[in-house]
Parts: structure tokens; sequence; C-alpha cells
DNA sequence: TTTTGGACGAAATTTCAGAAACGGTCGAAA
DNA sequence: TTTCGACCGTTTCTGAAATTTCGTCCAAAA
């Protein structure tokens, strides 16, 4: 009965593998259930012994595939002390971990991209605008002493991420609603961007003081 | 001369203005150059008199829509005084903009998520999750003293946010690869949020000597 | 000259019936 | 309990004919 269980998973993970394997290869369309099975050396009915159907092994792949990512993430998490470092523990991981995930959205993203990608060339050049708007504000922001310096170089990569980053908002997915229907959320975000989320208070005592000076 | 000068551009608006409606009713494959030269009451011809094809139209009535959401996002940037609230604005105006632009491409968002509908579903569920960790961090760093109070919801809304705009990030565009694969880029955006970008010594003229305290 | 309309050809798109492929089921066998 | 081949209903592919549509051309109107 153990052994059974054991065997069981065994059976699932063998199939999910192969099935990713296959899956970052051809697609979910180009992926039929003969070939996952033909590629375990088993027949087509023994996959529907261990799952409902097609869409189920899909989904588990991508499912376990997050999990992965997020159980990393977890890691890198845990292993900083700061609420800042956590941060951007988080944001390190999930940069180095996406491009391996995409291994396996690769082919996804380029259905998509085959559809829309000659209209997003056009949004393209006016990112380009976008950007330089954006870093004019903070090299005026610098300039008056609003802001603090940066360099060039950080200035165009901070007032590209700003652009990049509003592009999530621009999808049509039911968070995204959430966070573009309140008008206060778009203030509230530039209020933390600009004043910072670092208290005043700074926690008692042990904390290290570190002075950074700029010219 | 210059009154024919006005009248090409006068039937260029025209043409353009009345494509617009179409492609934003039917869309671009089901907008044919006969269904635009019927709608403005002329031959087909004219318009390939005015325009070397479709798909030129169609660029310019895309091109169009854009310089007008610049016009404006522009118009509220100069109306704002303090660089703080430059962009405020500009993300205020983008957002409320967005929407009305979303008339004209919402037929081609349709085809676009008509095909991938069903797998962005999936992420919906782990971005639930993302969004729990952001908001454990913060609260975290709240507790501790090194970030600022916030407010439950606004605390949920800023980690929305984030997660969404990370969504920016994945997507395979140029500009988005540029800012992924600078490794410095993800701590810089952090260190810009936790510490803020606002200077300490407003204004004052040239030296602009800056002391950042950090726990 | 400048501008327009409609006829025209080439190329793309649609249609649709028949064929192939695919997802999923079932009973039998190991 | 686990595996398998055969089978069914549906979906997807194919390819050729019919239709649509892009873009050109030229005569004629302004």
């Amino acid at each position: 009965m153990v052994g059974q269980i054991n065997k069981d998973e065994l059976m699932v993970r063998d199939i999910l593998s192969t099935a990713k394997k296959l899956f970052a290869q051809h697609g979910l369309k180009k992926t039929t259930m003969e070939d996952i099975a033909n590629a375990l050396g088993k027949g087509k009915s023994t996959l529907y012994y261990y799952f409902p159907g097609k869409t189920e092994i899909f989904e588990a792949v991508v499912d376990e595939e997050m999990r992965n990512l997020l159980r990393f993430t977890r890691q890198a998490i845990n292993l900083a002390t700061t609420a800042k470092d956590k941060l951007k523990a988080y944001f390190r991981t999930r940069v180095s971990l996406m491009e391996k995930l995409q291994n396996l959205s690769i082919v996804v993203y380029e259905e998509i991209f085959n559809h829309i990608g000659t209209i997003l060339k056009l949004k393209q050049k006016h990112d380009e605008i976008q950007i330089d708007i954006i870093k004019e504000i903070i090299k005026g922001g610098i300039q008056s002493g609003e802001f603090k310096e940066l360099v060039e170089k950080d200035m165009e990569l901070f007032s590209c991420a700003l652009v990049v980053a509003f592009r999530g908002l621009e999808l049509p997915i039911p968070v995204s609603k959430k966070v573009r229907s309140c008008d206060h959320g778009a203030d509230l975000l530039v209020d933390i961007m600009v004043d910072g989320m670092a208290g005043n208070g700074l926690k008692t005592g042990f904390g290290q003081k570190k002075f950074m000076v700029n010219t």
C-alpha cells in the first residue's frame, strides 16, 4: 500500500516530466496524448488512468513549475534578514528564475506574440518617448534638489523600468483591474516611490547606521 | 499651394477618423477598404491616393491615437509644478486615458486574449500568493520599524501593484529585456522604492550634499 | 493638373465535403 | 491494480472551387 502510493507518485512524476519536455518543445496543441504515451513507452490510456485529461496534465506541469519558482523565491527570502533585502531577494530570484521558466512558456509566448507582435512594435517607438519623458521629470527633480542624485545610467534604467512595469497594468487581467480601477492607487505608488517606504524611527538599538555621502 | 495642403490634411483627417471608427467597431481584418470608402462617400481608389495601403492607414490611426495620449500626458505634466506631482500626473492621466484608448484596441485585445485567456487564469491563482508574500514582507518591515506605517488597504494595493507591474517585465519585448537583463536593475528599483527618491536638502542651489541614513 | 470612380487582375480568404487525427472511453488481459 | 489495444464522437486538417479584397489602371470630371 505504501509502495503503491510511491509507485503512483513515481508514475505521475514520470508523466509530468516527459510531458513538460514535450510541451516546452512543441507547445500545448502540437503535443498529443499519444506523443506523451509513446515517449513514456506506455499505452495512451495509461495516461487516463493517472490524469482526467490532457488539460489536467498541462495544468499540473505549469503548477509544478510555478511551485518551484515559489519555493526558490521563499528560500532566497528566508536567507535575507532585513525587509529591504527580502524585497531585493524576491525580485532578484524572480528575475533569474523567470528566464528558466520561460523555457517552458516560450512556446506560449510565441503563440501570443505571433498574433500581435506587429502591433506591439508600434508601441515600442512610443515607449522610447515615454522613457524620455520620465527621465526628464527625474532630471528636473534632481536639479531642483527634490530628488537624490542618480547617475545617467541608473536614471535610464529606472525610467525604463517604470514604463515597462506599467505594461503590466495594461494587461486586461482581473488583478490588474483591481489596481487600475482605484485612482488613489497611482498616487499611493508615487508617494511610496518618492518618499520611500523607510520609516523615520529607525528600529532601536542594534541597527547599523550607515552614512552615504553623495555630491 | 496653401489651400491644397489644408485640403490634403483635411481629407487625411477624414479618412483617419472614419477608419478609426470602423477599426474600433469591426477590427482590422473585418474592415475593408471599400467599407472605409463607402463610409466616406468616396471611391475606393481615393484612399490609395492618400495612403499607400490598408496597413499604412491602420498604423496612422494607431499612431494618431498614441500621439493624442502623449499630448494629454504632457499637458497634465505641465500643469503640475513639483516633480513629484508631475510623476503623479503622468500616471494618473495614463490610467484614465488608457481606458479611452482601449475603445480602439479592445478588439485587438480580444483577439489576443481569446487565445491565451485560459492560460493566464492559471497565473492569477499564483499571483494571489505572490501578493501575500510581498504583503508579509512589508508587514514585517513595518513591525520592525524599518518601514513606515501603512493601512491594510494600502498595503494590499501596493503589493498588488508590485506583482502586476512585474508582469510588464515578463513580456518578451526588447525594452523589457533591457531592464530585465541588467541584474543591477532590480536592486536599484528596490533601493529607490525603500529609500525614496526625495532628496534631503530641497533645491539649495548648487552643491547638493545628501545624507542618507539606513538601519 | 489634380482628383475621382469604377472596372479589372492577382492574391488572399472563405467554404465545404471528405479524410485524417485527436481526445477520451471501455472491456479485456496481464 | 495496472496496462493495453480497439473503438467512438468530435475536432482538425486538406484541397479545390467560389468569393472577397487589395491594389492598379485609365478614362473622365473638376
